[in-house]
DNA sequence: GTGAAAGCGCTAACAG
DNA sequence: CTGTTAGCGCTTTCAC
């Protein structure tokens, strides 16, 4: 364990090469102001001590440090980890990093959490916020350049949301078309934004089916709420549920399962949102699909075009809110079948 | 979009309050050698004047950043992101936040994605490494503090790394039990570290039981992987096949099935990792239980001994390498069975 | 108890 | 083309 006496900086290059701190600075950075044979010299000194600049004085001189914060809501979620790695992919094409912060579905972190991932930033992507309507408008401006995702904040910031409205509404017309009329919908948080727009399609859907019963039960994010709501989905008597998204599927399908309720012969059941997963179930999942990578990425380059505004009308665009609303597509598996004795 | 003219600093409290820029920093800082009026009267400042203290500024001051390097080999995979998540959740705890540096397999872009994460932050954790011993020896001195995850090294870092041999072993035991004769290996990256512990697992089984044929397939670590690999696996007339991960188990699962090959009545499948889907596949999948959360958690503690050397033998243990090897517990699910015409 | 000043490591005018 | 100097925003001796 030999021990560093101090980590080697830009002065001790600039002396072992005999030149000032600014030269070796302006080496180091590319500049072709140098002279070639000095330019030379400052690198062997650099590559000598083995050299590499330190990115936070960099960063504190440049005032921008090409890294960005996300916060989600659940690392754990693989709908939210497929987002993150949507944004980290195409930060890293550009050179930026990603510091992650996670709030565990707890909102009350999220200003806290938010605030300091965009301090140690130069922008932040917030991914589906928990927080109230109030509380991300008061705290919209001092996270600027940001934008959103799954949250929609008039002329604030860039706002990327999915079609969830659509998405189930096209879930519950499929099991319409299957012959359902008693429907289950799992909800999830009532914070989530992305829920209340599901609850919005539904009742579009059930607007236009009077004929149709279709009961919320309460529900939540992970498999174990779906799995924990096995009996209260049977005692509903219901032959279509709609889970929020794929994990409360998947746990209510494996609840089924043990009860001996088989799918899709005696239930049918929809997820959401189409993670990698979901082909894999038994049976495989009907679900709408969400381009969760393209989120990301388009999350990215709404942030990349703030930090560097270019030329054209993107000033315009994406100054203001440049909504974009990604559609869902219908992804029918096995999951889903005709309601039983038809 | 009101611009603000310059973000305010602590300058503009110190003035507001009617202080000094050390008094200020005292009281962010919760130093208690300063008069309670004043005190007060500087939170009220910089309550008025919304500030938070700038983290770079003070982290350069500071000399430390409560940041940490996470290096992973691929975001996509579950294993990875349960890792990054036991890190991060436990960081977290301690007020400390995670960037993200992925590889995307790319061993050659390791070194640089490492050595920056490491920069910018406190720390770094290396999970599975792919680079050659030679370099990460020859990096890991630049890297301190650091922690290697499925990687080992000698005495240079604390290495956390998981009975790969054994858990293969143990299931190739359980495949052995049922009958299976004929076996094979669908093996992950030549690089990966745990792909060569796995193949000495396999070594010492079949070197216990002559009698068993295993052949080995190039595979990889993906869904892909193994959905590519059905005839070749089908063409060795094996019964039971031992995949390299989780992943690679569900994506031949799912090529068997297209293949109307049944799993496990003709075949029997065994995956690696227990990635939280591994139980809902169909049919769910027999595979070695890896502590993934438990894994990061650890990589954290580790790390944070290192950054705050407390009283007891702490520096003796972690100050040279303290390598922990976490067991695998053999976990039969549905995807395993006795050899057909048993 | 509080302020002045030096310094963390680097970049960017501004002179020469 | 290169060196000097003044910061970036904060912390921390060291005097007062």
């Amino acid at each position: 364990m030999t021990k560093q006496p101090r980590r080697i900086g830009i002065a001790d290059v600039a002396s072992r090469a005999g030149v000032s701190l600014a030269t070796v600075s302006r080496v180091m950075n590319g500049s072709f102001t140098v002279d070639r044979g000095i330019a030379a010299r400052v690198r062997a000194a650099a590559e000598d001590l083995q050299y590499h600049p330190n990115p936070l004085g960099r960063s504190l001189a440049l005032g921008k440090s090409e890294t960005i914060g996300i916060l989600v809501p659940d690392l754990a979620n693989p709908m939210f980890q497929a987002v993150l790695r949507g944004v980290s992919m195409a930060a890293a094409r550009d050179g930026y990093r990603v510091l992650i912060a996670d709030s565990s579905e707890t909102s009350s972190e999220e200003h806290v959490l938010a605030s300091d991932a965009r301090r140690r930033g130069d922008g932040v992507v917030l991914c589906a916020p928990r927080m109230s309507d109030e509380e991300l408008e008061a705290l919209a401006p001092t996270l600027q350049p940001m934008v959103l995702i799954n949250r929609t904040l008039s002329g604030a910031a860039p706002t990327l949301t999915v079609d969830y409205a659509d998405g189930i509404r096209a879930l519950a017309e499929h099991l319409f078309a299957q012959g359902h009329r008693k429907l289950v919908f799992l909800s999830g948080p009532e914070s989530s934004a992305s829920n209340r727009l599901r609850l919005q399609g539904l009742e579009q859907f059930t607007a236009e089916h009077p004929e149709v019963s279709l009961q919320i039960l309460p529900g939540g994010v992970s498999f174990a709420s779906g799995h924990g709501a096995v009996h209260d989905v049977l005692a509903t008597q219901a032959t279509g549920v709609l889970a929020f998204n794929d994990l409360v599927a998947m746990g209510l399908l494996s609840g089924l399962h043990e009860q001996e309720v088989s799918v899709p012969g005696e239930m049918s059941v929809t997820g959401f949102d189409d993670i990698e997963f979901s082909a894999y179930t038994s049976p495989p999942l009907t679900t709408a699909t969400v381009p969760l990578n393209e989120l990301g990425e388009q999350a990215w380059q709404r942030l990349h075009e703030m930090l560097h505004p270019s030329a054209e009308g993107t000033a315009v665009e994406s100054g203001a809110a440049a909504g974009t609303v990604f559609p869902t597509t219908l992804q029918v598996r096995g999951s889903t079948g005709p309601v039983p004795g038809a």
